[in-house]
DNA sequence: TACAATACCATGATATACCATATAATCCCA
DNA sequence: TGGGATTATATGGTATATCATGGTATTGTA
């Protein structure tokens, strides 16, 4: 498995376009196409952008919910059908439409923010001040620890 | 299993660049990535660095599909997002970014501290005081403590 | 025909790969 | 065990490729 790591500022250029790092447009590449999934976060002001595969997974645990379920419904509704397939151009840029654009507040500049196996693409200014705030929120607790408990599950 | 031993003091080149101790480097290779992770110590004044797996793991334990839960995954972004991959030329040197740099106060030379399961890159001279510092306040606590568990170690 | 979306091409900046040398560590044989 | 030979490592510099970005041409479509 690949990581999506770091942070890029790129440039939205006067016809939208913006180019996806790439150091992560090798992990985007897949069988079926080639390109990102966007859509809004639904904690933050900014997008989530995973690759195909990886959606296939979520529409596929989706499915497996309760037919019945609330959460099925309330699931499929916003992130399926509020999520746009951007195909790469021959340069590896994408369009962001404008929907998207104004839900995050992001106008000339993207930031695009690793999170492992997905990333998230913030207005600059937006992003450094929530990283602010969590560095320092992290600062007070103990944060080797956290590491170290984690990395101790996953040896098993 | 791998295992980062010792202190190794480097020279930052006019271009950043700086060797990463051949003893590490034989560690830090892995099936998609040869080089460090690096990121900052949320505890001292210096660069957190560690492999590609181990990387790995600390992402798996974000779960992907919970884009609603909040507080455990903040940490997770942080630590992600404030990550860099830096990859080993073909001479095994590594490319600090300026950001980091700052952030530990390195300028000329990098000191590479061994923790085991990690290492540590400090500016030679702060490294230097706080293991003075910690020399002093061991001596002055438990230093029985630590002799007796040394001489149970070195039966074996 | 007009417009928008897409494909194609060009370029400067930056990072990467490549080569060269000095220094330190290791080896090997007397 | 000493000392020269050999290898590995750290470091420095140059050439090349990649990337982000800007622009133009072409296609499709309303």
């Amino acid at each position: 498995m690949r990581l999506f790591l770091s942070q890029y500022t790129n440039k939205i250029d006067n016809k939208g376009r913006v180019s996806v790092p790439a150091d992560y447009r090798i992990s985007l590449k897949t069988q079926f196409f080639n390109g990102i999934i966007a859509f809004r976060s639904f904690k933050f002001k900014t997008i989530e952008a995973l690759d195909y595969e990886r959606m296939q997974k979520i529409a596929d645990s989706i499915d497996d919910l309760d037919f019945f379920s609330q959460n099925k419904n309330d699931l499929s509704t916003a992130i399926l059908s509020d999520s746009y397939k951007l195909p790469f151009d021959s340069e590896g840029r994408i369009n962001l439409p404008q929907d998207l654009l104004s839900f995050a507040d992001i106008s000339r500049y993207a930031t695009f923010v690793g999170r492992g196996s997905t990333f998230q693409i913030w207005d600059p200014a937006i992003f450094k001040n929530y990283l602010h705030k969590t560095r320092k929120s992290i600062k007070s607790k103990n944060l080797s620890l956290i590491i170290k408990n984690k990395q101790k599950d996953d040896k098993k």
